[in-house]
DNA sequence: TAGAGATTAGTTTTT
DNA sequence: CTAATCTCTA
């Protein structure tokens, strides 16, 4: 956006000294107006250092700070600014008063796939799908701040009462194992500042302005940890916009928007109504559906751009026929208009649409990228590594500790753990701490205990160099150690091992730079790990592809032409939201994928979806019907299996010429 | 202990 | 119809 600010962005920029919420409509430049604001606090003479913007993610954490490198070019300066996600900015907090929360400095981060083994266990419970509901229900109560005694008070339903049981003893769990999981770190310093007052104090005096992106995505325990942080008289700005509310079903609420009034009378409330980013017919329709929600502020965008195409509508007969329909369309589009591939998106609901689309596409060897799906960080092959170096940071931390165990194997297996876990249980220690208890000689043959033994004396080794010598070095020795390469040689075929191996070095090679360039050590590397969804620096690696998203992760993004696909009752909105009575936060969520184009937007639906393996009857999504019909343009009636296929047949070959030409 | 086949359950978004 | 988990055998 090479404009200079309109009035509204320049007001909000400008209004430095109280709490200001800033409504910033989709497009409107939001992102502009905290950059600016970064900068202007900058040239006011405000320390960097004490400057704090909060974000949801890590990838808008990433991009604010990039362009609040451009904003303020003066050398060192952006460096010193604080720009985390909610999360990481926890964990900091958490981390730096580990010793008044009862925890070690090592302490672990769980991940879901740790705690729900935990969760089944307490809830004597072997089903998968009932200890992820119970998971999930703890989580929700951990958010909205609830302690186990009212969450036992409160429950209802017969599965609640056995999360609600199961709840206290998952928190004496995580406390036995020194874990928190990802709730932990906004819950923990909510309950520690909520008692301690010199801590508030301590932390409020760190920060002189207060930033938060995306503030209708906070929930309870974020509100309450955010009003901690800025007390009575630290300056903020909010920013966010209620008709991109999507984050409800994480404990998001947008009472947060409308308790800021109420809770700071001299709130300044700014407007952003200039969208900068989409035609008049995109806007349009965006608007009529969006009218359909109820309003918490009254806003409606505007532009000045084109008018624009109409909006396309587009059936198919299932889901792999809309898939070859719109590569067939974006192919035929990029040859006419001469654009990239990085210009295109296609969203969709859920992850699972992706897959007709990443056939459709590979078919004709076009190059995608796919946000959401499996992050690095969830492979077998890293978490195997981060077992290990959890372990190093805590011993007491057991998930951990039966993963590093097992991988390698080395000759240690389930009757050695069972007894293992006896003894543990028995002494009150950890699966690490019960290897040295004598008790163990009479249940465990002596090979076992050597090998735990000796098992336990490396990661003791690392462990006492851990926050002194450099991370790298550390690293390579323990994959030398544990000979993990040769491990995935011999376990696997050759192609799959070279490409764990090479993601286990990629992994390496970044916690290394990490390390060196943050002086973090390996026991804050390690808890660093578990916040991060996506390795940095992999983006560039496929520079034009058409991009794959959820419209969850689609947030904040802009595209030229976008796909939205899959536009069915019962997928947009949702199942579950119809029944739950939710269809507001399905509308946002469709306003969110409307205002995501910029020049052309093309919707489709299925009339039949596979589901289960039997294919069942769709109906259009009611969102079609809510958009500015004079802004449409409906496509032909889907086309009946036959034709279909024949299409298919026709439509490749004219693909096939297409795509030489599109090649030159 | 580890790999190959049988069986069974699955339908939402993510830090 | 997958994909993941479980069970059985070497």
């Amino acid at each position: 956006m090479q404009f200079p600010l309109n009035a509204a962005q320049r007001e909000a920029v400008q209004c430095d000294g109280a709490p200001l919420l800033v409504l910033a409509g989709a497009g409107s430049g939001k992102t502009r107006v905290i950059t600016a604001k970064i900068a202007h606090l900058c040239g006011r003479g405000v320390d960097a250092s004490r400057i704090v913007a909060i974000t949801f993610t890590n990838k808008a954490a990433r991009e604010m700070r990039e362009r609040a490198e451009q904003a303020l070019r003066a050398d060192g300066v952006a460096s010193k600014l604080s720009i985390s996600t909610f999360h990481s900015f926890g964990l900091r907090i958490v981390r730096e008063e580990a010793t008044a929360l009862g925890l070690k400095r090592g302490f672990s981060i769980f991940d879901p796939s740790d705690i729900e083994p935990i969760v089944a266990e307490l809830g004597a419970t072997a089903d998968r799908a009932r200890a992820r509901s119970m998971q999930w229900k703890i989580s929700q109560w951990k958010n909205a701040l609830v302690e186990p005694s009212a969450a036992l008070a409160s429950a209802s339903s017969d599965d609640e009462l056995a999360a609600a049981r199961a709840y206290a003893g998952y928190r004496d769990a995580l406390a036995a194992y020194q874990a928190v999981d990802f709730d932990d770190l906004i819950a923990l310093p909510v309950a520690l500042f909520d008692n301690d007052a010199d801590a508030r104090a301590r932390w409020q005096a760190r920060i002189a302005h207060l930033l938060i992106d995306e503030y209708q995505d906070t929930n309870g325990a974020q509100y309450r940890l955010f009003r901690h942080l800025v007390g009575r008289d630290t300056p903020f700005t909010a920013v966010g916009d209620d008709d991109q509310a999507i984050y409800g079903w994480r404990g998001a609420t947008l009472d947060n928007l409308a308790a800021l009034p109420r809770d700071y009378p001299e709130l300044r409330v700014i407007k952003l109504e200039q969208n900068y980013r989409s035609t008049v017919r995109i806007l349009r329709c965006a608007n009529a559906l969006i009218g359909n929600n109820p309003k918490l502020f009254d806003k409606r965008l505007w532009t000045e751009l084109a008018h624009g195409e109409p909006l396309r509508v587009a059936p198919a007969a299932d889901e792999e026929a809309e898939a070859v329909a719109v590569v067939r369309r974006l192919l035929a589009h990029k040859f006419e208009r001469r654009t990239k591939l990085s210009d295109y998106a296609i969203l969709y609901r859920g992850n699972h649409q992706a897959r007709p689309f990443e056939t459709a596409l590979r078919a004709h060897s076009i190059p995608y990228e796919i946000s959401g799906g499996q992050s690095l960080f969830e492979r077998t092959e890293i978490k195997d590594i981060v077992a290990y170096l959890r372990l190093i940071a805590n011993e007491d931390d057991d998930p951990a500790f039966v993963r590093a165990l097992q991988v390698p194997k080395r000759g240690v297996g389930q009757a050695t753990l069972a007894h293992l876990g006896r003894v543990a249980q028995a002494r009150h220690t950890s699966l690490f701490g019960a290897v040295f208890e004598a008790e163990l000689a009479s249940a465990v043959p002596s090979r076992q205990r050597a090998a735990l033994e000796a098992f336990c004396a490396m990661v003791n080794g690392i462990r006492h160099r851990a926050e002194r010598e450099p991370a790298g070095r550390l690293l390579d020795e323990l994959l030398r150690t544990i000979a993990y390469a040769d491990w995935l040689t011999s376990t696997l075929d050759k192609r799959d091992a070279q490409a764990r191996s090479q993601s286990v070095d990629d992994f390496v090679a970044w916690l290394t730079r990490k390390g060196e360039a943050d002086g973090k050590n390996l026991l804050e590397l390690t808890q660093m790990v578990a916040l991060i969804t996506m390795l940095e620096g992999r983006e560039q690696e496929r520079p034009d592809a058409v991009r794959l998203s959820t419209l969850h992760a689609a947030k904040g993004l802009e595209f030229p032409h976008v796909f939205l696909v899959g536009l069915e009752e019962g997928v947009l909105p949702h199942r579950e939201a119809i029944d739950a009575g939710n269809i507001d936060e399905e509308r946002r969520l469709m306003y969110v994928g409307l205002t995501r184009a910029q020049q052309t937007l093309s919707l489709s639906y299925c009339a039949t979806r596979k589901r289960a393996g039997e294919k069942v009857d769709c109906a259009p999504s009611r969102f079609l019907a809510e958009l500015a019909q004079e802004d449409l343009r409906y496509a032909d009636r889907p086309l009946s299996g036959d034709e279909a296929s024949q299409a298919k047949q026709t439509g490749n070959a004219r693909l096939a010429a297409l795509k030489a030409l599109v090649a030159r």
